[in-house]
This record gives C-alpha cells, sequence and structure tokens, in this order.
DNA sequence: TTGAAAGCGCTAACAG
DNA sequence: CTGTTAGCGCTTTCAA
C-alpha cells in the first residue's frame, strides 16, 4: 500500500507537490499535475483518510441517526440522504437508534462525539433538552427530519395540517362519521406526529360542526397489520361503521382497506379511506393519500449541512421548515351512500 | 476540544499512561485509571479517531454495500449488521451501489479503497473477477451475503433447495398445475437468485413426472405490484388457470393472494399459493412460506469479518455457506379442490 | 510554481 | 506500573 512519499518520488516532485496535485488546493502546473496523477495511477495510491483528517479536522463523514430502517418512510430518507451524500463525495455513518434509552446515550456518548462526523442528520429523534446541547456544542452542522427541535433546523410536512386537510377532504365529499386511526399520543417518539395529526382531525370536524367523540380516534402500530385488525373491529358491527376512515398513515389505511374487504364492504362505497405519506403500494389499492417524498427531504437536509461545511458563512433556516404535502386522490374515497 | 495532553495534565500523568488507561492496552494502576477517567470525564475527552487510526491503522469501521434500502430483505439485513456492529463498537459505513455500473465503480474505486473502513460486507453484490480481486487486494476481512463469489466467504440459503422444497410442498398437497411466477433469469444482479429459484421448481417438477413447460414460469418485478399485476393475468381464465403458485418471494405471493381474492377466488380452495422469505406480512396474509432471518445472516457476517479483525490466526469458512431455511406452513396452502 | 519542515493527536516500543 | 521518545501519513505555512 503505497504512500505520498512514493507517488512524490515516481513522480519526481516532493509530497507537497503531490497533495496540492491531488488535493486541487494551491498552485500546480498542469504539466507537473498530469506527472503525478500518473504515479498516483499506477502505484494505485489512495490518501489515507485517517491522516489528512488528522491533519485538515475534516472526516467527509456524516452520521444519520434513523430510529427505524425497515419502514419505507425511513428507508426513503435513508436512500435520500445516501444518494446526497455520495454525489458531494461524504460518506454515510449509519446510526440506528431504537427508543431505548440506554441504546441513545450510546450513540450520543460514545459514537458521534468521537470526532468521527463532520456533521449530523437526526431523522424524528426526540431528545432531551441537554442532549440537543451536547449535540450543538460539537459546534457541527445539524438537521433534523420531523421537527421542531430546539436550536437545529428542522423540515417535515405540517402533520397538523395534512391531517386537517384529509379530514376536510372526507367532510367535503359528505362525510360526518369519520374515524381517525392514528398512533398512541402517549408514546413518546416521534415528535407527538400521533397527537398532531389527532389534533388536524380533530379541529377540521370541529370546524364542521361536529362535537369531538373521543371514540372516534382509534391508536394502533403503524403498519399494514395494524390497520388490519383495527379494521376488522371497527367495521365489524354495522351500526357503529363510521362512512370514513382517516389513516394518520398509508400502511394503516391500507390494512384498514383490507379488513373491509374481508367484511364483504366496498370501497369507496360502503368506506372512504385516505391516507398520509404516498406510500408506493398505496396507488395499487387506490388510496387517497396526503404525501411528502421523504428522500427529498432527506436531500435537503443533506444539502444544509454540506453548505455549512463548504460555504463558510451560509447559515440554514434558523427554525423549523414545513415541506409542502399533496393530496393525491385515488378511488378509496367518494361521497357517502347515505349522506346525513 | 480538549486533547489527550490536557487529560494527562489534570490527571498528574503522561500522554502515554491516559492512552493506556482509557483504551484499556497496557498495565495502569487501579487508583490512576480513575484519577485519569475523572479527569477525561471532567474535560469532556474524547479520542481524536483519526489520531488514533492513523497510528493503529485500525478505523473502527465497517463497510457495508447493499443494493436496495428500502425492501423488507436489504433492510432487515442492514438492521442485522447494524446491531452487531454497534454491540461490538464499530460503526457502520453504508454504500447503497444500485446496479449502473459507473455507480459501483465508484463506491469500489473512490469510497471503499480510501482506507476508511477495516472490513467490508458485502449484500448481493455481484461483481466481476477484477472487482473481486481488487476487494481482496485491500488486505481486508471480507464476507457477503448472497454468494457465492470467488475467494470471499459468503452466506445465504440454498435458492435451489428452498424452491425445490416449496415445490414440493405443493406436489405433495396433491398439486399437477403449478406455476412458479419469479423474476427475470436475464437481470444481472442478485447471483441468479432467480434462476437458481427456478432451476429448484423445475427440478421437483419434473421429479414427479411432470414436463416441464416454459409457460409454467412468468418473470415479474420482486414486489406486492409484481405479484398482483401477474396474478390478475394468470388467474383471469378459468381454463388456463393453475391450481397453486409458488412465488419466488412472498411480496409476489402476497400480491397473487391479493390478485386471487379481487377476482372472487378462495386461497387456498380455489388455489395455493407458497412464497419464500417469511415476511413479516406474510402472517396476517396466511402465506405459506421458507423463511431465512435476514438480519441472523447480517450478524453472521459481522461476526465473520470482526473475529478475522480481532483474533489473528481465525479464518471464515473458505467457500460459501447455507443457511437452514424453515418451512413455515400457514393456511394459503391446501390440497387441490379435485386432484388430478 | 515548488520544496523543506513543522506539526495534527495519538499509540507503541523501550527504558526505567 | 509509568514516562520518554519516535513516528503514523498527510497538509500547510514559509521560503525559495
Amino acid at each position: 500500500m503505497s504512500g505520498i512519499e512514493d507517488v512524490a518520488t515516481l513522480a519526481g516532485v516532493s509530497k507537497a507537490t503531490v497533495s496540492r496535485a491531488l488535493s486541487g488546493r494551491g498552485y500546480v502546473s498542469a504539466e507537473t499535475r498530469t506527472r503525478v496523477s500518473a504515479a498516483a495511477a499506477t502505484l494505485g495510491y489512495v490518501v489515507s483518510s485517517s491522516a489528512s483528517s488528522l491533519v485538515t479536522g475534516r472526516t467527509n463523514n456524516v452520521g444519520v441517526i434513523i430510529p427505524e430502517i425497515n419502514q419505507w418512510f425511513f428507508g426513503s430518507i435513508i436512500e435520500g440522504v445516501e444518494r446526497a451524500l455520495l454525489d458531494r463525495g461524504y460518506d454515510l455513518m449509519l446510526y440506528n437508534t431504537s427508543k431505548t434509552v440506554e441504546e441513545r446515550s450510546r450513540v450520543f456518548e460514545y459514537f458521534l462525539v468521537r470526532k468521527r462526523v463532520d456533521a449530523v442528520i437526526a431523522v424524528t429523534l426526540e431528545i432531551t433538552a441537554p442532549e440537543a446541547e451536547r449535540l450543538l456544542s460539537l459546534g457541527k452542522p445539524i438537521a433534523g427530519i420531523g421537527g421542531p427541535l430546539v436550536g437545529i433546523p428542522t423540515l417535515s410536512i405540517d402533520d397538523v395540517e395534512a391531517a386537517r386537510l384529509a379530514t376536510e377532504h372526507l367532510l367535503l365529499l359528505g362525510h360526518r362519521a369519520i374515524v381517525h386511526v392514528g398512533g398512541d399520543i402517549d408514546e413518546q417518539m416521534d415528535f407527538h406526529v400521533h397527537s398532531k395529526r389527532l389534533r388536524g382531525y380533530r379541529e377540521a370536524i370541529e370546524a364542521a360542526g361536529i362535537s369531538y367523540d373521543p371514540e372516534s380516534h382509534v391508536a394502533t402500530p403503524f403498519d399494514i397489520p395494524g390497520g388490519y385488525r383495527v379494521g376488522k373491529q371497527l367495521l365489524g358491527d354495522p351500526r357503529r361503521r363510521p362512512t370514513a376512515v382517516f389513516a394518520a398513515c398509508d400502511e394503516v389505511g391500507i390494512g384498514v382497506i383490507l379488513a373491509a374487504r374481508e367484511l364483504g364492504l366496498s370501497v369507496p362505497e360502503d368506506l372512504s379511506v385516505i391516507g398520509i405519506d404516498d406510500h408506493p403500494l398505496s396507488e395499487m389499492f387506490g388510496l387517497t393519500s396526503i404525501g411528502q417524498r421523504p428522500d427529498l427531504q432527506g436531500e435537503q437536509a443533506v444539502d444544509w449541512v454540506i453548505r455549512q461545511l463548504e460555504e463558510p458563512g451560509w447559515t440554514p433556516p434558523s427554525k423549523h421548515t414545513f415541506v409542502p404535502a399533496r393530496l393525491v386522490i385515488r378511488s378509496s374515497t367518494a361521497p357517502p351512500r347515505r349522506v346525513g
């Protein structure tokens, strides 16, 4: 494994010149540069990142903290982040921190801090004030997806607004008996996404002159089986059955549709369903949804941190930024059979 | 940001002692160790990984090359790898190389080689001989999932065998008209998984005395919509309809079940379906499947590379290793209505 | 435009 | 058990 000295010798120049030629900073004559590049190529030389990091203070790594990998939403974020990072010549260090406090603190105290990353992207990371301060005190660019996070620029859809829009869509179609199948609002994760979506739902309902009934909110895990189980219960009794369901995410909405079908109900004739996220499967199930392109949020977050790294003086938005969510109407929503 | 020298001064010892105390290698008295630790804690000291890498030659990073992130199988592998790596104090550098040649070569030539990782885990990476040699020539431990890969220890289920088992299960139930919905065998990716599963199917069919009909193999993308589309076509014509489908992965099998239901067919009364992978959704759909726990394969691969790193002289299996695949019988398979 | 030399922060002999 | 010393491989002043 040859070092910079070998290249210098072969090219007949000094180590400093090799460094300048290969890194692109500093003056090097065109002729020297080609000679050096040729030498490096024949030797198969690659710089030692530890050595160059040691002197420059840059690792060219970005750390990504994410609570889940195997869910479409989070997977898409990782994809977007990875793509953007690779494009710009950075490597991605992945930290999957689940909910457990000890695992989180291990990542915070041990991994992230070891001068191994130039910047951090935190995905739906609900951290305590001291943790946030610790992150900030590293003096490294940080961006978050799914905020807000005190002192950290973050990015997400407006959950309250998206939920309101979804509910209003159902209301406009004439639905009055709308159940919200969402997450457990006591769950600590996720920036209270669950309670925000519930709030949007409730505000829309009440603005339409319907009084909010706590029983119209059912909590379930955010996946297809979760929606399916709730759907089976909810739709089993014809007299209590709603005419529409607002699912807090598409997976849940798909589960509800599957349950409805199994109970012999037609969607949307007997039941309208709307979701949030615009999951790829939603097209196949005809699920109306409000989407947000998580991968683009990932790219955006990368852009924020890299610009801070590479354009001195540039700063990202100081507060939380909402990305626009788009309503995609498909076949799962229609007016109720009998209005009222 | 304080360095080792600050800690040494505060603790009243030399840098070397601090290094020994904190890294755990070399003799340090208990009393000194606590004093050093205390000093490090008050200063919030953390070692510079670039500095220590430079001298030790170890980065404590493992690179993972994976072609997909947002598919359950691959996501599970990442989860398993991440978990195992974090447990052992290593960081994970993620490289998502899609099929395009240029992206692959970028990862190979530029990222992986830059002395940034101690080991590499390659997931279903179909590489050329020179690429494999380049990887090996790094002199770093490498393990693969989904092989075999020349000269590299790899790990996977036995695709031929799993496909044979699945098909035999259907044959034993009495099915004769069995269609295999698999992948496109011309696709270059994936270690020819598609053609292996087709081979297992064919061998089982022929062993049962049924002559292989090329029309009984239909290719489709490996996801739910792919299975759904094929299912719709395949099951649409009652006269040509098979009594059973062997899907090359569970997502496809689920798609087929959904298509069957939409066509008014009952599973398993009108159609038996079996898949491969034991996807979490399969339980909900009652899909019989042959599973393999991809996350455990990830952990296994980590174990191989880390042991090579930490136990000098230890070597992993020199050839490809098959992990056992388990048949999970659920409600989607049963004898055909009219045997024969 | 190039070279010489001084470290970056740490670890690993080697003495003591 | 602890301190001294010599680099790890590169980048970056500073001179030339």
